[in-house]
DNA sequence: TCTGGGGTCCTAGGACCC
DNA sequence: TCTGGGGTCCTAGGACCC
């Protein structure tokens, strides 16, 4: 998030979609309306996703499966193991249904856009738009939503807060100020550990000082200690909940700073060669992300971990390298990780955990090879285009890098060295050994 | 409510230097 | 080394999100 100038009256729309893994998995499942349904996490470890019924019972949401699975037994719930590539799928669907309401669409999280509708100006011409975005994504989609809007994106969150929560609303909560007893209703009526950004920690911060609704804190007069005791993200929505912008407009596209790729073993893991195939994986993930935002990381941190809740020996390493000139190669980072690995990785432990994280990242544009290292620099950008381009036509994990031996996804279509071949040009290997 | 998943950003405070 | 200022860089940990 950074600042902007506060500049004419904006309108945001929030479109949620409700339960949404729990609603993709009953999609073709009509015997399961009127069941609790829940979806696990990858190692079906926790509960990430949880439908209105499944709610009732007291799931909480994030919470180990286990502690759950007695009751949900007992009031005969359907639970799923997630399946991303349905949910991406599904969230591909409802965001083209949504552009074709407006061009500017942010997609925030895979079950979350925001639509820039700052054109519109009364109230009225909102609630019709709201509600007919809601009906087209449920028609075409079968995906339930819920639809808020407001001057600025905290607000339209919160707006979208109200509509979930309020049967009253029926899915739709507008927000404008110039509706003033409603923003002051709706603000009223939003305790602070709903406002989007303030979570665990800072609620209770703010009701230390007396502030326990969001118009109590919109309204607090000394600014200067909410930034010294919520940062400068809490000083940011006390702004937007006054309907100052100050949340970038298009924060959501901005480039990451850092990328992250990191997951708990199914099984625990002894061996080096058994690590180096996960995090092959991870790097392979992570640097795709990586070229996909038009970037170039210059330090890399690998870390490796044993399970908190074994018994036993504990574990935890993690090692720092800083590379000697950016790049955006996967086997140059993969090189980088497992010399790290080399570091950090201890002989008869249980690993549990591994996790690559892409720091030091820099815009691609922007970096300047030295005049020696062009070629090499433009030949690795155009081998790794050729890399992401077949595994975005044939299936991620067509071409993989280092030895992969991926016990996270379950199949991979594979491609013919035929194909690749014509496909590149060259053979992929010869390439791949050359450059190395 | 004490967090059994995955991801991103921010910041306080330490290390190091002049 | 019972240390006084101030800047920069780095990192671990905190906090938040879905």
């Amino acid at each position: 998030m950074s600042f902007t100038q506060p500049n004419s009256p904006s309108k945001w729309a929030l479109v949620d979609c409700n339960s949404f893994f729990a609603s993709c998995e009953t999609l073709f499942r009509p015997d399961l309306k009127d069941k609790p349904v829940v979806v696990l996490s990858s190692n079906d470890g926790c509960i990430v996703a949880a439908n209105r019924k499944a709610k009732q019972l007291g799931i909480k949401m994030f919470g180990p499966y286990f502690e759950a699975q007695k009751i949900l037994k007992t009031h005969g719930a359907a639970v799923f193991s997630s399946n991303f590539a349905l949910y991406a799928d599904m969230s591909r669907r409802v965001n083209s249904t949504l552009l074709e309401f407006s061009p500017h669409v942010e997609v925030y999280s895979i079950d979350e856009c925001f639509i820039n509708l700052s054109g519109l100006a009364s109230s009225k011409e909102l609630q019709t738009l709201a509600e007919e975005m809601k009906k087209r994504v449920e028609l075409y989609t079968a995906i339930p939503v819920c639809v808020g809007v407001g001057p600025t994106k905290v607000l339209a969150k919160l707006a979208n807060h109200l509509a979930k929560n309020n049967k009253e609303y029926k899915g739709v909560c507008i927000i404008d100020k110039a509706d003033f007893y409603h923003y002051e209703k709706s603000l009223k009526q939003t305790a602070v550990e709903d406002i989007w950004g303030i979570g665990r920690k800072s609620a209770p911060k703010l009701r230390a000082l007396g502030l326990h609704s969001a118009w109590d804190f919109c309204h607090y007069h000394n600014e200067k200690l909410i930034q010294k005791l919520l940062t400068k993200t809490g000083a940011m929505i006390q702004q937007e909940l006054k309907g100052i912008e100050c949340i970038a407009e298009d924060f959501c596209d901005q480039k990451k700073k850092q990328i992250m790729c990191s997951r708990s073993f199914e099984k625990n893991v002894t061996a080096k060669e058994g690590l180096q195939a996960i995090l092959a994986n991870f790097v392979m993930e992570a640097s795709e992300k990586l070229r996909n935002q038009q970037s170039l990381v210059a330090g890399i941190m690998v870390y490796i971990r044993t399970s908190h809740f074994q018994s036993g020996i504990q574990y935890f390493n993690q090692g720092f390298v800083k590379l000697d000139e950016p790049t955006q190669d996967t086997r140059k980072i993969l090189k980088a990780v497992y010399k790290v690995l080399d570091q950090i990785f201890k002989e008869g432990i249980d690993y549990k955990k591994a996790g690559v994280i892409l720091c030091d990242i820099v815009d691609q544009a922007s970096f300047q090879p030295t005049l020696f290292d062009v070629g090499n620099f433009e030949r690795e950008l155009v081998l790794m285009e050729v890399m992401d381009k077949i595994n975005a036509k044939e299936g991620a994990g067509t071409i993989k890098i280092g030895n992969c031996n991926n016990q996270f996804k379950k199949s991979h279509k594979k491609i013919s060295k035929v194909l690749l071949t014509r496909l590149i040009g060259v053979s992929f290997q010869k390439l791949v050994s050359r450059e190395n």
